[in-house]
DNA sequence: GCCGCCCGTTCAGGCCAGTGTCAGGTAAGA
DNA sequence: TCTTACCTGACACTGGCCTGAACGGGCGGC
């Protein structure tokens, strides 16, 4: 599994790294929700250890924000408080688990061992592209935390994008996803589906090479 | 895979060949930025191990150029410290995943799968020629690490040059790259299209040779 | 069945980047 | 010097591309 750990003490935060570590997951530790924002955006983690209290801010506002762009990656909460209040605030804003310091570390590894257990087999893979969140696994697809809904053939033409980003695909590349291989089409289907699929994901998401295809926007729009 | 390790220290750096050759991949082994430099210059890798602390320089400024250019080549990074701080500056400059020494080869192994795995499929081949970076199945190309936009014909001449760096060809040549085989063509087209591929790529990019035709510059301009 | 809705497909009109041509200027060679 | 080959800015035209709209089939609800 692939941990990030979102903790400014030091000293805590060499013991959950090391314990994570052995317990045999890569573990990216970062110190500020800004650090952490970055590392989520770049990588895909399959849960997330986030202290409360950080320098530039509440782990509520960067949970939030997580999960308001459609991200599910399990996050366990580490606090120094134990307020049912905060408990249920943790819940509520879309936390999975609580952990309450001090905690012992083999505590930490159950939890963590919990999460991989239930992740373990299928962890959707979620991937950034620019504004875009895309779900592999379900299909799903979200843009600046708004949920998208593409139809099946709209779906099978910005699949065929995802395999790298930037790639470029030519018409005939494209109609293969949508027909028959080697089908014959005079209309100009492929045009129209770009046309909608910007419309539901962005102007800039998919950018036009004439006379040779498309290619999908890896940058933010 | 072939992999480019950059190392300067001699027992690490024959423990990490010889652990990724029995992997069954290929190594070229340098010990310095400057070999290095030259080496993916000359040659397409699938990775490249690079350790920071090297002779001639800093393992990030190769990174950064290395990605400046275009090139995305994933990039492990090993480094003796393991400040927090360096991981996130590696990860800014590009890299693709860290590896803190000292590590265990089988650790070692584990990520450069990982990497093989996630970029098995679709290795576009990346040709170096003088400043220019050309990504042959996308049809992108970046000078100096900006991307440049060819239209269609402007590739289909281009192309042409990177049969081989350094191909004299002909007017007659360049023609029938651009039209039906043995198209008589009068005016002076090829001239154009010489002339805005030389503002694209660089205006010593095509070399004249009265006469004769042109050729492509391979060395840098 | 009949209706309503959604999706896939086709069509038509408008726009604009790409293309090819020319003309005047520049460089190379004798 | 002159001649020839080459360079390049400018411009008109064309065909590729975009997209709103309409058509028709499939499917579920009633």
């Amino acid at each position: 599994m692939r941990v990030l750990l979102v903790e400014d003490t030091t000293g805590l935060g060499e013991a959950v790294r090391d314990q994570i570590s052995e317990d045999g997951h890569a573990v990216d530790w970062v110190q500020s929700l800004a650090f952490a924002d970055t590392s989520v955006k770049t990588t895909t983690y399959n849960l997330i250890l986030l202290d409360l209290m950080l320098p530039d801010g509440h782990g509520f506002d960067f949970l939030k924000k997580l999960r308001a762009r459609g991200d599910a990656t399990p996050v366990i909460i580490l606090t120094a408080r134990d307020q049912v209040s905060d408990r249920i605030a943790g819940l509520n804003a879309g936390a999975d688990d609580y952990l309450v310091k001090p905690f012992d570390l083999s505590e930490l590894s159950a939890r963590v061992a919990a999460v991989a257990r239930r992740y373990r087999g299928n962890p959707n893979p979620l991937v950034h592209i620019g504004d875009l969140l895309v779900d592999l696994g379900d299909h799903r697809i979200s843009l600046n935390g708004q949920p998208v809904e593409l139809t099946a053939r709209e779906w099978a033409l910005f699949e065929g994008f995802l395999q790298r980003p930037g790639i470029l695909l030519s018409r005939s590349q494209l109609e293969d996803r949508l027909y028959e291989f080697g089908a014959e089409i005079e209309s100009n289907t492929i045009e129209v589906y770009i046309s909608r699929l910007r419309k539901k994901l962005g102007r800039d998401a998919i950018v036009t090479v004439r006379g040779m295809g498309y290619r999908l926007n890896s940058y933010d729009h």
